[in-house]
RNA sequence: GGGAGAUUAGCUCAGUCCGGCAGAGCGCUACCUCGACAAGGUAGAUGUCACAAGUUCAAAUCUUGUAUCUCCCA
């Protein structure tokens, strides 16, 4: 039996532990597949509104794909997250006064596996209290031994086929971490700086140079202009003097100089500036650097004895300071420029020539394209494919090394000399190369990328590089769901990693979801004091509740601004539902069940016939993942036409013992089908009322499917309906109380069961009058034949319908007009299709008809 | 500077591919405790479909342009 009120949390603890302990979650065999891999959240992280928003729409579709006879696999997992990690555990251990130096790499990593061992499960059991169906036993973690290997395997194999290179090129480098990183985790804000102008020495004269940074002038290697800059073109190869350092190089001409910018003349670094690099590789210049990996200045001897060591910001005052000594300092500006800041560390990023891992991109990445101009790989939506396409055809190489202790070290060894050795492991390195015992190699210092491991994850996750039935049975993956602020991290790269080392696709879809944003559409974030907490919304609603909420508004691509209130209707919802069940309970229970497909009556054919529309249609719009779309159609069906309109039909139907039994079969049949459709988005509080009908979970029985049955003649429900309505408005209209029973004529017989409805459903008492009827004043309800009359003056101010009958007519007559004016339109006649002709038509004759019938009520009034 | 998207009821959004009288939910207004449900019921009101021009018998929908906003990349 159910309880009388509707308690989300408590039927929700119960069903999480039955299916987890029931292994409901994990696949059973079938001819067909579905698997998906979930975006690892960070190992550190605690769920937040993106994640309930991606891991509903992944738990819905999970589900439904479950229950339509899938082989359904949703593995689930975490991320080691590098960098977040291990400035977590820094700063903890900083707090107790340790720094990771103290400790050593080793106890250090101890401290952070400890870490992870105590607070790592977070996430995931925060993931359990919203019901996610996650085949748990699966569970991955990228550091796992299993995923180690596979990032070894691949770095060894990249390295092999020479898409792995070791160089020194210009990265972002954190000063702060004291590590390089990804081009993607750099954000570049405008902001308020200064422009400075020097005199630079060029023989006896000099020439302004304009720059934001002044500090890095002491590793200026060249001067350069645009070559069709008449103003400098005698200057192009004369030399000039660096000042404070007194350096003498060359101007140059290159064409990336903008002749507009400053004086037109640059100052080129090429040891600390992306532009400058290229410049100087493009003119084989020398390349200096002047910072250390500290941000400070460089101790060596061409550096002015006060300058060394000094913070860059620091330095850059005292250079600024040194230059207006020396007269050197011609002016200095308000100027707008770009910082560029790291994502994690939110420090300034000082762009640095050093000695990283890379991979080569162009080649993986041409095959990573045609994938998905092949629709191998679909974006939902499609117009994502574009900014796919833009950052794919512009990649560069990729930084894969990082200055850290955390995550995968990098498979490479040095000997004495520095030569180093790509491998498995060290022993697979000494025979692979040949080495002695005698020789002493040291591993490289370096962790990789956390999304190169991130890249791996569909095959990965899978038992690769075993060749196991779980990587024979789900690779490649079904579908990926995830935001599009991620498809240059982690799409592209699990792409290009899965075609390298699979050669397959790692996934068929990808479904794109938006942000989740607060109710006035700003982003969530700390600072602004709008996140909300999923986990406390699903407490004080209920995780069914929160989950609807942000189903309902999750189509593909689109953001979705965030408000409780969504939230607090989703639960209206189940407890609509849950009352629903209990009316389902008090008529069917202690019932026979009879026969479903031999059904006679036309409200039963109805809801029969409404119930097998509103499957197609929800499959439809599912098979486009437009899951949104399919559950508010749903929720529709539910409340205004099942609960609605057919549990009032029904309690006519159980009066006469004839219908009672079919009704019943149809009514609770009809019902919980319905259930298993809201079952994906509210799994507990379906399965809570599956159960008190003693029906098995629904998380084992499957899809609904179409009713046979011939539905050729109800659309007299649509004539029924109507005429409810308007008596009902009738009655609203002259505040009469709806209950209170008024006496309708009808000219002829009409079926039975409509005059039945019509009196139960809308209170009224019908009797049959020939032509007695016309004397007094008469209104009449009615729709295509059906029509009943009313002696009005009985119940209304005539004044007042006279008002409204004239505004009424008023509508149809602007109607008929356009109609007609189509008609009477040659070129309407001659070019539109038949079947519209025939409905135009169709429609002025209704319109006539009404609009007689109020000619002639107004007609009855008027006397 | 380059690219993508958005603009429809008070709010949040469908509808645009494929042209045929403008839709949903929430909110709002009035009335109603009628035996599933007041976390409810019944009824009602609400629109220059951002703007302008074009194509068409017919445009929210197609074309071109404009404005405003959002995001991504430099």
């Amino acid at each position: 039996m159910q309880n009388e009120k509707y308690d989300p949390i408590s039927i929700e603890k119960k069903w999480q532990k039955n299916w987890e302990q029931g292994n409901k979650f994990q696949p059973t065999d079938s001819d067909e597949n579905f698997s998906i891999v979930i975006p690892p959240p960070n190992v550190t992280g605690s769920l937040h509104m993106g994640h309930a928003l991606e891991h509903s729409i992944i738990d819905v579709i999970t589900r439904i794909k479950r229950l339509q006879g899938f082989q359904t696999l949703w593995l689930p997992g975490t991320d080691h997250a590098g960098i977040i990690t291990q400035l977590l555990v820094e700063k903890e251990l900083e707090e107790n006064g340790i720094s990771k130096h103290d400790l050593g790499r080793e106890n250090f990593l101890a401290k952070v596996w400890e870490w992870k061992e105590k607070s790592g499960d977070n996430i995931t059991n925060q993931m359990k209290t919203l019901g996610m169906s996650c085949d748990w036993s699966r569970e991955r973690f990228t550091m796992d031994e299993g995923l180690s290997q596979a990032v070894i395997n691949v770095f060894v194999s990249l390295y092999e086929n020479d898409l792995i290179y070791k160089g020194t090129r210009m990265v972002n480098w954190d000063t702060k971490l004291k590590s390089a990183v990804s081009d993607l985790e750099v954000t570049s804000s405008s902001e308020l700086g200064k422009l400075w102008t020097i005199n630079y020495k060029v023989g006896d004269t000099f020439i302004e140079i304009a720059t934001t940074r002044p500090e890095t002038l002491l590793g200026d290697t060249a001067v350069a202009v645009n070559p069709s800059d008449v103003r400098y073109k005698d200057l192009i190869g004369k030399t000039v003097i660096i000042p404070l350092v007194n350096r003498e190089v060359e101007i140059i001409a290159d064409s990336y100089v903008d002749v507009e910018f400053g004086s037109g003349c640059v100052k080129i670094t090429p040891a600390h500036d992306f532009n400058d690099y290229e410049i100087g590789k493009r003119h084989n210049l020398e390349m200096i650097r002047c910072l250390d990996f500290d941000g400070k200045i460089v101790d060596l001897d061409f550096i002015p004895q006060e300058l060394r060591g000094l913070d860059r910001f620091e330095a850059r005052e005292k250079i600024i300071e040194m230059l207006k000594k020396q007269n050197l300092l011609k002016g200095v500006e308000d100027h707008q420029i770009q910082i560029p800041k790291g994502d994690r560390s939110k420090t300034i990023l000082e762009p640095m020539v050093s000695e990283q891992w890379f991979l080569k991109t162009d080649e993986v990445a041409k095959k990573a394209i045609q994938v998905v101009e092949d629709d191998e790989i679909k974006f939902i939506p499609k117009n994502w494919e574009k900014t796919y396409f833009e950052w794919m055809y512009n990649i560069q190489d990729w930084c894969i090394s990082r200055q850290q202790w955390w995550g995968h070290r990098i498979p490479a060894w040095y000997d004495d000399e520095k030569n180093y050795y790509v491998g498995t492991s060290e022993a697979n390195v000494r025979e692979k190369y040949g080495l002695k015992d005698d020789v002493q190699l040291t591993q490289d210092e370096d962790v990789l990328d956390t999304w190169f491991s991130s890249a791996l994850w569909p095959f990965s996750t899978l038992g690769w590089p075993e060749d196991t039935e779980d990587l024979n049975n789900y690779y490649p993956t079904s579908l990926l769901v995830t935001g599009f602020d991620i498809i240059f991290f982690w799409v592209a790269r699990m792409i290009m990693m899965g075609l390298y080392t699979m050669e397959n696709i790692p996934f068929k879809d990808i479904l794109i979801h938006g942000l989740v944003r607060d109710s006035q559409g700003r982003k969530m974030s700390k600072s602004l004091g709008n996140t909300m907490d999923p986990l406390e919304l699903s407490q004080k609603h209920g995780a069914d509740a929160l989950r609807f909420s942000l189903i309902e508004k999750a189509n593909p691509g689109q953001d979705v601004p965030f408000d409780e209130e969504w939230t607090v209707s989703a639960k209206k919802f189940g407890n609509k539902v849950w009352n629903a069940a209990k009316f389902v309970h008090l008529y069917t229970d202690e019932s026979t069940p009879s026969d479903i497909s031999t059904v006679s009556l036309i409200e039963n054919k109805w809801i029969i016939s409404r119930f097998n529309d509103t499957l197609e249609e929800f499959n439809e719009l599912f098979e486009k993942y437009k899951i949104s779309d399919a559950y508010k159609l749903l929720y529709n069906f539910l409340w205004s036409e099942l609960f609605d309109w057919y549990f009032e039909f029904s309690k006519n139907l159980f009066i006469d013992e004839d219908k009672k039994i079919e009704t019943q079969t149809v009514l609770k049949s009809i019902f919980l089908e319905s259930l298993k459709l809201l079952n994906p988005a509210m799994p507990h509080i379906t399965e809570e009322i599956c159960s008190s009908f003693n029906e098995n979970y629904i998380i084992d029985s499957s899809w609904p499917t179409r009713y046979q049955q011939e539905s050729d003649d109800i659309f007299e429900i649509e004539n029924l309906r109507e005429i409810i309505t308007k008596i009902r408005n009738f009655k609203s209209t002259y505040n009469l109380k709806n209950s209170l029973i008024i006496d309708l004529y009808s000219a002829e017989p009409y079926p039975d069961w409509f005059i039945n409805q019509v009196e139960k459903t809308a209170n009224v008492n019908i009797s049959i009058a020939e032509n007695n009827i016309k004397e007094g004043v008469v209104l009449s309800f009615q729709s295509n034949e059906f029509e009943f009359s009313i002696l009005a003056n009985k119940y209304i101010d005539v004044e007042n319908e006279i008002k409204r009958l004239n505004k009424k007519r008023e509508e149809l007559n602007k109607s008929l007009e356009i109609s007609n004016q189509r008609l009477n339109n040659d070129k309407f006649i001659n070019n539109a299709k038949q079947e519209l002709i025939d409905q135009e038509k169709q429609n002025v004759q209704n319109l006539n008809s009404q609009i007689d019938s109020i000619n002639s009520t107004l007609n009855s009034l008027d006397n």
